[in-house]
DNA sequence: TAGTGGTCTAGACCACCGT
DNA sequence: CGGTGGTCTAGACCACTAA
């Protein structure tokens, strides 16, 4: 699988192209996949994986370039490539969009597991996570304070068959971002998401458990998560309260 | 300020480092910027630019590397490298992410100028565009319809400087996207932008403008827009109806 | 066929990090 | 100091487009 022969070429691959750069980063991408390299710790250098592959560094560079890009791998000078993970500082905002108005004030995030229960998914949730109808799912709820401000109220589904050991007991005692929890001790890796947002009016129940009046709009944030190969893994539907809080965009 | 013969290095440019393609890709951009070729033109081949920089073409090449990255140029093989514009279909939703409910159903798009006057800048828009309180500013209003549905009522403000003919008899006759129009009229681009999105109720006036009921929960989506050197050259604030439509997003 | 961007290589040197 | 990623070069060849 590697062009080890200086002046060897490489073939399409039926009638998908692919140069040589991108089938090294499927290469790599599948050792991080199979937990060859676990999240945190240094993969080989580029010289090294050059010539583990047969190939030279420019071409490992441009792999891991895109690696780096699509947020796989963390790049340091001087001291190697990183598979990332979901433990530090840097990547806890990346998927929570949420930001105080008055910047600053990031004040104390506080989370609260309210339920987490087994049970059959039901049609749409199925549907995105491509599991058959009636497939066993987890299901967590959960709430986001921010300086005692309840703020985000959560519903979390996930796939019963990789979340065996998931369980109300497991997710109270933990903290820090699930994120780093699934990855840690169910190797699942969230890689990317999608969202779809639309503002609701908060029903009884709701609003209830944020604190505000019945009607009161909110943000209803839908998301899909995916790990590697666009497999969907996680789907989420949060409620936020954006009084003192926005959802940050940037637009390239 | 190339680095023309071969063995000369470039120097630290006082306390800040750039390597040799950033300031390449700085010289580029001073050129776009200034006009010295137009949007959907084309700009000189990689070899030329080397040529013309001094430099190896795989550095003209990084630099042109990030700009595409950027969406300031727009690469095709075969052809060359192109500067980008707000023309192209592909461009037209790059900064309004809403989205029908049931992919599929685009539409007729339909927009609909409600006002365009000039005024003194508000505190927030002054503060927002960078000008002195009280400056000169222009207002636009509008309504943007899918298939009949009032689903967007956007308010627009510009500095009144770069803007000078833009009236209302003008903006309303034109058809297509108000930033082809700005890039071709006015000779402002818009690069990128940053959304605050909130959840509000309607109020009366604002119900009445999109045939819903007051108190809707509806989405309110503030942009600031920049332009080359991260200058504010818009603000926008817009109010959506989410019945069949969502505010999409990507996290990478 | 000529010209463009796209890929790949080999080798040099720089900037940064830890020991 | 040695090793890593970061930059830069020069040159070869490929893929695509237009004339």
């Amino acid at each position: 699988m590697n062009a080890s022969s200086r002046g060897e070429r490489v073939e399409r691959e039926g009638p998908t192209f692919s140069p040589l750069y991108r089938q090294i980063k499927g290469l790599i991408t599948r050792s991080l996949q199979g937990g060859e390299w676990k999240p945190g710790e240094l993969i080989p250098s580029e010289t090294e994986l050059a010539a583990r592959f047969g190939v030279s560094q420019g071409t490992v560079r441009k792999a891991i370039d895109e690696l780096a890009a699509e947020n796989l791998v963390v790049r340091r000078q001087g001291r190697g490539t990183f598979v990332a993970t979901h433990q530090e500082a840097r990547a806890q905002f990346r998927f929570l969009r949420l930001r105080p108005d008055q910047a600053g004030e990031a004040g104390v995030m506080d989370s609260r597991i309210l339920e987490c229960r087994r049970l059959r998914a039901p049609g749409d949730v199925a549907r995105a996570l491509q599991l058959r109808a009636g497939e066993a799912v987890v299901q967590i709820r959960r709430l986001l304070s921010f300086q005692g401000q309840p703020t985000v109220l959560d519903e979390i589904w996930l796939p019963g068959a990789q979340f065996r050991g998931l369980t109300f007991e497991r997710l109270s005692a933990y903290t820090g971002p699930l994120y780093a929890l699934f990855e840690a001790e169910f190797g699942t890796r969230m890689i990317r998401a999608t969202e779809r947002v639309k503002a609701v009016a908060a029903d009884e129940a709701t609003a209830k458990a944020l604190a505000v009046a019945a009607g009161e709009p909110l943000l209803l944030v839908e998301r899909v998560t995916y790990t590697y190969e666009d497999r969907p893994v996680e789907m989420r539907r949060g409620l936020y309260v954006t009084h003192r809080h926005h959802y940050r965009n940037e637009l390239g």
